[in-house]
DNA sequence: ATGAAGCGGATCTTGTCAATCCACTTAGAT
DNA sequence: ATCTAAGTGGATTGACAAGATCCGCTTCAT
């Protein structure tokens, strides 16, 4: 009955398993979850074995790293339904979300990419879910979100978004909110004023880094 | 002097080569530029061998395939230029660019995607940047087009759009549409009356399919 | 001081893909 | 009809990347 009572790991153990987290979250963060354990283990200066024998495969890692990240997007959801402004609680929820996304390609790959999700973190779409369709059907019934925008809409305009920041990531990481700002636009039922965009357009130098450094290659 | 004349391929060769160049142009435009030689070998009922005596590269495949579909790119694009509308021109670059691209998914990689494009192929890129140029100067100075819109906008947003065609690729091809008319009110600098938008939003049902289908599960 | 827990990283495994090689078949010139 | 250069198929090789394991050695905690 007794029996398993987790017993707590040896010092030098538990500092190790911090580091390979800590290397964990970076590396995911900026390399998204194709990193290898192996790159882990170095990166934490700490043997593969050793990853190995903390996290028996690699979605447990990833589950036991990204679960606060995950949360956090829900709680982000949440509090923009709870502006007093439908559309700008809509509008910061988008903004806001892909913030996450450029600080940590992982999470965006977990939460826009994974077949079913892991384990742990697997239930969150279908919790986001009524928040968003909330959020969307409450900015429309105020009359500021076109009245054929769907909650689906918005999964798509953050793949899409998705899309530049990470391609913009390495040249221009802000670049994204130009294009946020003009689909922000085109959604809205009354036309604004147009403002200046928030971000300057890529120079043709560096679409020519973009283009060569190969940030599409693969598929 | 004369030794160099191409002695014309033997009958079977011939039928083979053709094969191959069929077998690949199919698997290119429906897989990506990523498909095996071996499996255009197994497509075009030929073996490995075959395929490697007839292109001992896969570059010289994709050159030998793509060298037309390019040309196509760019006779679209001085087309547009050469529409009376300006805007309708560079609208209809965009829609028929994406057309492309939705048929033909080994075009939109070599396009948008290669370092720097295979030989042959290689300057396209370079002599499509004066066109598009031209072609968003030129709205710009009618008024019809946004000041602050760069050419380089046009990639980016390829690029965004690409993701919706591929994504959308196996459950609505067509989706991309939805969102390319919305890029283009936003674009747009007067304002125009809402129509309604050209294809329905995903279902819900749909957007769990493309989400355990595992699209983005690559990177 | 001693043994269980932990460690490291070389090594094995698996999978993928490009490319080669060579015994066999065939077109087509004579 | 014969003969041979041209062509063929596909098993095989080689390179490489990534996941995972194993085991002799070290360290902690009692």
């Amino acid at each position: 009955m007794a029996a398993t009572v987790e017993r707590p790991l040896r010092k030098d153990a538990e500092r190790n398993r911090r580091r390979i987290l800590d290397a964990a979250a970076e590396l995911f963060a900026e390399r998204g979850l194709g990193v290898t354990l192996n790159d882990v283990a170095h990166h934490a200066d700490v043997g593969v074995g050793t990853v190995y024998r903390r996290f028996p495969d690699k979605e447990l890692l990833i589950d036991a790293l990204f679960e606060e990240r995950v949360e956090e997007m829900l709680a982000l959801a949440e509090r923009s339904l709870g502006d007093p402004d439908p559309w700008h609680g809509l509008a910061s929820f988008l903004e806001q979300g892909l913030e996450l996304q450029a600080r940590d390609m992982g999470l965006k790959q977990l939460l826009l990419g994974t077949p079913q999700g892991c384990a742990r973190v697997g239930g969150v779409r279908e919790r986001l879910l009524p928040i968003v369709t909330a959020l969307v059907t409450r900015a429309r019934d105020a009359g500021q979100l076109r009245a054929d925008i769907e909650p689906e809409d918005l999964a798509v305009t953050q793949w899409m978004l998705g899309t530049v920041v990470d391609y913009g990531r390495e040249v221009r990481p802000e670049l994204w909110r130009r294009y946020l700002y003009l689909l922000l636009r085109a959604i809205r039922a009354e036309p604004t004023p147009a403002e200046a965009l928030p971000v300057e357009a890529l120079t043709q130098a560096e679409l020519d880094t973009l283009f060569s450094s190969g940030a599409l290659t693969r598929s």
